[in-house]
DNA sequence: AGGTTGATTCTATATTTTTCGAAATAAGAA
DNA sequence: TTCTTATTTCGAAAAATATAGAATCAACCT
């Protein structure tokens, strides 16, 4: 099993790309329904593979889902596992801290 | 001059690493204080240079800042640069969305 | 069945990141 | 000034990531 650390590590190093980061802020303005990936395509501009490998390495994160409905697929963003993981850096603020900061 | 996504991008990158992230979960404990580098060190266990280019790393995206005091470094969190950061993620959430997610 | 469309996997190359020993710098103590 | 301590920079090798053309797969339409 990999660890907390790990495992949110590796979804920061997902977002941490100019065109994932492109791409989740897309999905993420589709809701829970999700945004087709020939959507993403059209609004990312970038050659079906490379889309398609980025996309692949935020579902591995487990930062975005995916659903089939025919032909297409509809990706979402995990908003849960997000809101995790921008809370997860604040978890132990100002423990051993002096001044006010969070 | 880069561009809001690629700077926020490259924080996310910063953060996205086993040990920066727990670099700066146990920098965000000392509040503004800071810690320094050697007591970083004991905590990650790692060689000095290694050690070093993560820091480094964590600087260039900003993320943290250090601060001098004789032969002591001492790294602390950029609170105000880690809540944008965070904010950013949700910014245009539901814009076209249909259901409740944020 | 045959053709088209939406999207992923395969494969290969180029680039970036990670790691750490060794050398360098710089402050403080003896 | 010499020695130690705190920390960074240099340099070089190993590992991971990014990119995209070509091949593939699956669903839909006629």
């Amino acid at each position: 099993m990999t660890s907390k650390v790990e495992r949110h590590a590796d979804q920061l190093s997902a977002l941490g790309h100019p065109i994932r980061l492109k791409i989740l802020r897309y999905v993420v303005t589709g809701g829970t329904e999700g945004i087709a990936a020939g959507d993403i395509q059209t609004h990312v501009e970038l050659p079906a593979s490379t889309l398609s490998h980025h996309l692949k390495r935020l579902i591995d994160a487990s930062v975005v889902s995916t659903r089939a409905e025919g032909t297409f697929l509809y990706y979402s963003a995990n908003y849960d596992a997000l809101r995790a993981l921008t809370d997860y850096l604040w978890e132990d603020c100002c423990k051993r801290g002096t001044k006010g900061c969070c």
